[in-house]
DNA sequence: TCCGTTGACATACGTCTCGTATGTTCCCAT
DNA sequence: ATGGGAACATACGAGACGTATGTCAACGGA
């Protein structure tokens, strides 16, 4: 057996298990988070929820701020990853669209979602529209209005901002639907003006 | 001089110093809350500010939190006084509304509505379309789209669904202009963007 | 006129939390 | 085998919040 696997075989059990750790640190991080709300929670509950110590997360994410960045970011690829899947599963461009803003607006039902990244991510790392994976989102949709655009579906409008005003439509529907008492029926209305109102941006034909 | 005269002035004069008293700490407050957010802000800091102690805050408003509704209710109704203005001023519902939007995505450029409308006071006191405020605003909006579907110029369409949507899509142009570098122009094309999708509601005549 | 009570604060204290500074252990390179 | 660095653990100090207690002016009744 060559020194070079030994050391490979080292590094990379070291470098695992600290993924795992940081994995597990992340893991108590969305739950503490979720359930008390980021300032309630605390870092030495979090860590030793993880069967660490702070120690632990001051040398992975630098403070607490750093923290709830990591949580946003895994929040956000998960989201990002269902909406694209909704968006393909769309036969065309336009209801593409219309999918992936549904399925936004369902997923603030779920807590997580809706305590730490549309009540406690804004406060703590300011606006969502500088995040990067709002950006990537903003993108895709321009990404989509533009071909829309371009094949005259669309009537001619600002891309970027047609383009932000759904996403805030959405989030606002989310919202409403997050704080009903029953959410299953506040979300049909809140979908159908949706498309009502979109549909504002397509052409006459 | 009767006795009567003589109590109704202490307790006049009580009073009213009370309830400067209560005003500074708001004003101390706000600034505090716009300038540093709301948790990175001190209490200590706060009072002395005002000429008081911690003392004067939670006999007033029980605790940090109180103060900060205090705030945000003060806030709040200088904003629906400048929304009614611009209402006032439109010449007919349909064009109110819109005035009404355009008003309050203007306002986000106050760098305290921002901070303690938008950014803090959703993580502290929760979902906003829960306070009184916002209720009281969207029941406004509400009536003017009943109104505008009796007279036909709207389409048929879930009058509160739609109110939400319209002003989240204009929360959402507040915070993109708010967040810009050129607000100025941003508005321009937010203000615009937010016109062509607010008349998908409107009835085709 | 005198005393008990209440409202409006000030002061002092205890507890919690965050961030940092300082070890400690394990693994790799030489 | 020995130095160095990564990945943590531990100890410490500094604020900040909320509460419990104290103080003073004003009011009400005897």
């Amino acid at each position: 057996m060559s020194t070079e696997k030994i050391k490979r075989d080292g590094t990379a059990r070291r470098a695992e298990r600290a993924a795992a750790n940081r994995d597990r640190l992340i893991a108590a991080a969305r739950a503490a988070f979720a359930s008390q709300g980021y300032a309630a929670a605390s870092m030495d509950e979090l860590t030793a929820a993880a069967g660490l110590t702070r120690g632990a997360l001051y040398h992975g994410f630098g403070d607490k701020k750093g923290l709830l960045a990591a949580v946003i970011a895994q929040l956000d690829g998960e989201m990002s990853a269902r909406l694209a899947a909704a968006r393909a599963a769309a036969p065309d461009a336009w209801s593409g669209l219309m999918a992936e803003s549904v399925a936004y607006i369902r997923m603030a039902l779920d807590p997580e979602v809706q305590r730490i990244m549309l009540l406690d991510g804004p406060a703590v790392l300011g606006n969502p529209s500088t995040w990067p994976g709002e950006q990537a989102c903003l993108a895709v949709t321009i990404a989509t209005l533009s071909q829309l655009h371009a094949d005259g579906v669309i009537k001619p409008v600002d891309i970027e901002a047609a383009a932000r005003l759904l996403n805030g439509a959405a989030l606002t529907a989310a919202l409403w639907v997050a704080a009903a008492e029953e959410p299953a029926a506040v979300l049909d209305r809140a979908t159908l003006a949706f498309r009502t109102m979109a549909e504002g941006l397509l052409a006459p034909r």
